[in-house]
DNA sequence: TTCATTTCTTAATCTAGGTTAATGCGGTCT
DNA sequence: AGACCGCATTAACCTAGATTAAGAAATGAA
């Protein structure tokens, strides 16, 4: 659980590239890995300065109630669906729109990233998008 | 809880596209939108004859247990950084080793679905999976 | 301040996958 | 049987976004 400061957690491919998975602002919880068994998968790293709060498995079960997970999960399944149905326009506006705060703490590389799409498409992307208007 | 059978939940974009966003084979767990407030995004229905337990929200509430939940957060991870990193090759090859099961029981279309892909597009990528071996 | 390093943007070209359309194939009606 | 219909496949073309490369603009250290 974040007190305070800004992580990202984010997987990196065979070809070496990273991808955001999630930015992780105060409040959020970051856990990859929870039941354990099946190696990691995500990298984390502070993009700010930042205080944890950290629960073990077995003292903290109880502590990281079942609502913060489920609404975990509805923001996944929101951001599968973007994935698979919206442009890369779309995404970014959503992005801006759900989280305005983040867009303005990280470079633009790494929400492009987090879009799953290169920093020169959201330049193009964000181009358009003021032209629109 | 689907007890036998197979469902599967989709969303439909704005364009009328259907977008697979799970198959639930025995055994799996099908919800959204367990916090309520916010209105459903998905569809779902039955692609064999199915039977299914359903949990009203405060008796079933602990009877769907956290390592369900849990694993279920796995996947979607996985899922969602195969749909930023892997290409549609890549994604298939995946679904096929993660769920053989499933690919025999659903037709092609939906599996591209699934993939976030065209059926067409699914068609290509088999067949140049058979030419590479 | 200057130099170096990283980030952002723009533009030219390339490519994975989408779109459209035609063909074939296995049901399932009457 | 023939007509119909949904599904899969193939092929020709098209487009969103990737790649490559080159400059601007920021950031930061000495």
């Amino acid at each position: 659980m974040v007190d305070s400061g800004l992580l990202r957690a984010y997987s990196i491919d065979e070809k070496g590239k990273e991808h955001i998975f999630l930015f992780a602002p105060e409040g959020w919880i970051v856990a990859d890995n929870v039941d354990s068994e099946t190696p990691c998968e995500l990298y984390i790293d502070a993009l700010e300065d930042a205080t944890v709060s950290v629960f073990s498995k077995d003292t903290g079960q109880d502590r990281l109630d079942s609502n913060q997970i489920l609404r975990r999960l509805g923001v996944l399944q929101k951001r599968v669906i973007m994935l698979m149905s919206a442009t890369a326009l779309e995404r970014y506006q959503h992005f801006v729109e759900t989280y305005p705060k983040i867009t303005q703490r990280v470079p633009q590389r790494m929400i492009a990233s987090y879009l799953g799409i290169t920093p020169e498409a959201l330049s193009k992307v964000k181009s358009e998008w003021v032209s629109n208007r």
